[in-house]
DNA sequence: TTGAAAGCGCTAACAA
DNA sequence: TTGTTAGCGCTTTCAA
């Protein structure tokens, strides 16, 4: 006969409280278990399989069952390097994210890759092809024209949900970005600037895109004409954007009432170079950003921003991703998160109030 | 005869690559499994089974592993809710933690609790009794005498690592904290500063104790009097502790030369109340933050401060805390990551050097 | 060098 | 109302 070597698990099975009742393992399974057939054993018996497996501390070995129920109780959230590090837009989201999980009694893991056109998926396709989670998060939205990932993952019947991110063919859910931008927009034009430049033009990133899209809406509404000489695109990163930007600018010797940054890292380092040139922020020149990251509310001046509720983001997704677990169902119509305006000092409103 | 129906799974499994390659079960498993037997398995036989197990596009389950072999090849990560929204520094932290645990092979899993003195510690709970993970990073630094999760894991003897603090009885990672603080303020001397406040005094965290240690350290050795009137308290949030710090300052008339805030965030708030003084930093006052948060480099003025690795702290963390599941001993030395001075302009040296 | 078989802890169909 | 039993996919011992 074969002999089986385990390692010792500290922990007690059903079996250990079959034996402590006097009951059989499908008893005390069909208490404890994740479907309790609660309605076909008697009151007593309950009482007894409860109590005593809460006095011995047993808890359901999360490997058995899943292997069994073919379910892993577990999400996980897909994140692109580089992301990462970078927006705390992010943070939140995650945080709504970790608690709804943990609220719903599931399990969140995380995979990162690398995200490139060639599609270098490793973690994500462990994940999947290892059958470590009942669904997916997609971070990210750098994307080519078909995200491979939704590939893989339709292949396996993997539901899925992006974040951030619109899709025609899958679940998602998004900040109400075109809103954002034209709300912002709209409170320069309220403050009487007309010469807005928009720093920050990107071809790549959906949500970059939809904030140049709102802001020319709301230009287009005030029958201000769009100035294509006042559009400046963003470099590698922030810092770099922020700087030639405003070099543009003064190089081409533009009249500028207001600069919208499409993110605020950027209007920081647009407020730094403003600086340099002995330009005030906002008594000589608005500067307003774009997220309500954590940064906003401490710069010098303090930025007015779009703040957008990553925690409800977060939240929304993880709900969304269950039902259609559940459900076995994609459900297509995206779900949009609203933004709001966050009136600070950099656009001068309180100056402006105070005249 | 009892029928089962179990969940459909597209994946294929070692029978599939048995039959498909006609040879026993265990053959496969001698040649694809965990530890594999190569040495026993005819290179001819080895070879036919590693490809048509490509081929077919073989995984493993790894629920069905993790039951027989009592691993689970996940690592889980406890992070109370508050912190997490945070320091930025966790951030590059995590994004160690997540990278290095990719490459070794294994899974991350977040669990987010509530750090409270009566200690719900729902989450890392449910994580560990369900034998969920291998081991335990934990995050966070709010302590009383014992840390309820050290007791939990050690009870259940799941090995884990402690995050950014230190024990005499655990595995540890951190920062040095003592030095940061002490190169700051040996560099604000260097100026020739002498009257330098500090702003973050908090008696319940560890790491921010360490930086007021550091600062006393510094202004002893330079046989500059310690002054506890500039030494001011970290109140509930960073923007309050900024603001009633330079009320204080104000108030009492000092007269100061720098202030050391023992977090960029704080530092960034007192710049704000100076600027609101019509007090300019750096010229007539110096203030220097820690951490080297992204948001230092952006800050009009860029703030100096004290950088601190979280990346190398991420992967020192896992790696550390592999080598003690693997060797199922706890190492007691602390891991201590070093600190540097960046030197921007807010301290401002450029000034001092150019004069 | 390969195959047969037991069993990890749990679930669910069926029998009693 | 409760018990018996097969089996999820994998690892490992022992026999062939």
């Amino acid at each position: 006969m074969a002999k089986t070597n385990t390692l010792p698990r500290s922990l007690l099975t059903q079996k250990d409280i079959a034996s402590a009742c006097n009951v059989s393992r499908s008893t005390v399974a069909a208490v404890l278990g994740k479907n309790p057939s609660t309605a076909v054993i008697s009151p007593k018996t309950q009482e007894l399989v409860r109590r005593t497996a809460k006095k011995l501390g047993y808890r359901p070995h999360s490997a058995a069952r899943s292997l069994r129920s073919g379910q892993t109780n577990t999400i996980a959230l897909a994140v692109p390097n580089m992301r990462f590090l970078g927006g705390v837009v992010s943070i939140r989201t995650l945080h709504g994210i970790a608690d709804r999980i943990q609220e719903l009694g599931y399990v969140l893991s995380i995979c990162s890759y690398e995200e490139t056109e060639s599609g270098n998926q490793s973690g994500l396709q462990r994940m999947a092809l290892e059958s470590r989670s009942d669904g997916f998060l997609l971070f990210g939205d750098l994307y080519t024209a078909v995200d491979p990932r939704e590939t893989i993952l339709a292949e396996l019947a993997i539901p899925f949900v992006l974040l951030a991110k619109q899709s025609k063919t899958a679940s998602s859910v998004h900040f109400d970005n075109i809103r954002g931008a034209r709300l912002m927009v709209e409170h320069l034009l309220s403050l009487g600037h007309r010469r807005i430049a928009f720093v920050g033009r990107n071809d790549t990133v959906e949500c970059y895109q939809e904030r140049k899209i709102g802001y020319e809406q709301a230009l287009t509404k005030a029958g201000v004409a769009i100035d294509p000489q006042l559009i400046f695109p963003h470099l590698n990163d922030f810092v770099e954007t922020g700087r030639s930007a405003i070099k543009n600018i003064l190089r081409k010797n533009k009249t500028i009432d207001a600069i919208f940054c499409f993110t605020d890292a950027s209007a920081m380092t647009v407020i730094q170079e403003l600086h340099e040139c002995q330009l005030r922020v906002p008594q000589d020149i608005a500067v307003v950003g774009f997220d309500d990251t954590p940064m906003a509310a401490l710069a010098s001046p303090p930025l007015t921003t779009i703040h957008q509720d990553g925690y409800a983001l977060g939240q929304a997704a993880v709900d969304r991703l269950l039902d259609q677990i559940k459900t076995k169902k994609t459900q297509l119509d995206p779900i949009v998160i609203p933004v709001r305006l966050v009136v600070r000092s950099s656009c001068g409103a309180t100056l402006s109030k105070t005249l």
